[in-house]
DNA sequence: GCTTGACCTCAAGTTGACTTGAAGTGCTAG
DNA sequence: CTAGCACTTCAAGTCAACTTGAGGTCAAGC
């Protein structure tokens, strides 16, 4: 089980050292000890920060996927509420195809003003609805170097 | 056609009178003129908000959402862009389905630890190979008073 | 005339997730 | 022995999307 320095886990997850350190400083990975003053990561931390930008992308916070999947991506979190995580997934996931279909619509209506379409009316008024009862928030724009 | 003071439009949108302020400002909507100092909205601004709404929800930040729906609802951005926007979309529901079957099998696995279970592995590093193609990016929290 | 309540402006603060920069460490190669 | 390189720490900066707070305006009701 070979030892990584910090320079390889970025090349294989594509992550930032500076993302990592954070992560780290966070909790939510850990490398194994130092060699000098560097960093050695385990292989297993690739898997585990895949996992986290998973989470992330799927628009949990970096709390709420430490809470999920712990220091070692074992859940330490009553199956109970990884449910209701998933529930909140359904929802956001059926937010997201309304949003698809609005796209599509305002794309391809040919109607002169939206707002006057009954179509794009009844879709955005039946995603309001939803959206008022869901709680999911979502990750925003990383700052692209 | 009534006009609305920000109170009317607050109570009808669940939004706080500083955000649509804040909207205002970075013209993402407009009041339609004012009454004394008070800012007068028009009705549709209640449909404009539910998109942008929407929007944020489905992981657009307010440039794109300006973007995608101008000032008025009106897009004012081509088709194409519209439907690439809607392909962007559709990879996120994707890895949101994958991260709630992860979640899932996290809820319901009896293996001790996850990163042994072929099948978790399987899950991540399936999802892992599609979030590195997708640039989604997704509304962080709001700060919920 | 005075208070109350709902609004206003403007500057500054907050949050999460990093990034940036300055200054230092430690191995390797020439 | 020195240079170079990949790393280190730590404090401060950045970004979006608001919120907060101080201080002001205005119409309505007592």
């Amino acid at each position: 089980m070979k030892l990584m320095d910090i320079g390889e886990v970025c090349e294989r997850t594509g992550l930032r050292p500076s993302a990592l350190r954070y992560y780290e400083d966070v909790g939510l990975i850990s490398s194994l000890c130092r060699s000098g003053l560097r960093r050695q990561f385990a292989p297993e931390v690739v898997t585990q920060l895949a996992l986290i930008q998973m989470g992330k992308s799927a628009g949990f916070s970096l709390d709420e996927i430490s809470e999920m999947f712990g220091d070692n991506g074992q859940p330490n979190v009553p199956r109970e509420r990884l449910h209701r995580k998933a529930e909140d997934l359904q929802r956001q996931i059926a937010e997201l195809k309304a949003m698809r279909e609005v796209i599509k619509h305002v794309a391809d209506c040919p109607a002169p003003t939206h707002m006057e379409c009954p179509t794009f009316r009844r879709l955005v008024t039946l995603a309001a609805r939803r959206a008022g009862t869901s709680s999911r928030r979502v990750r925003r724009k990383p700052h692209l170097r």
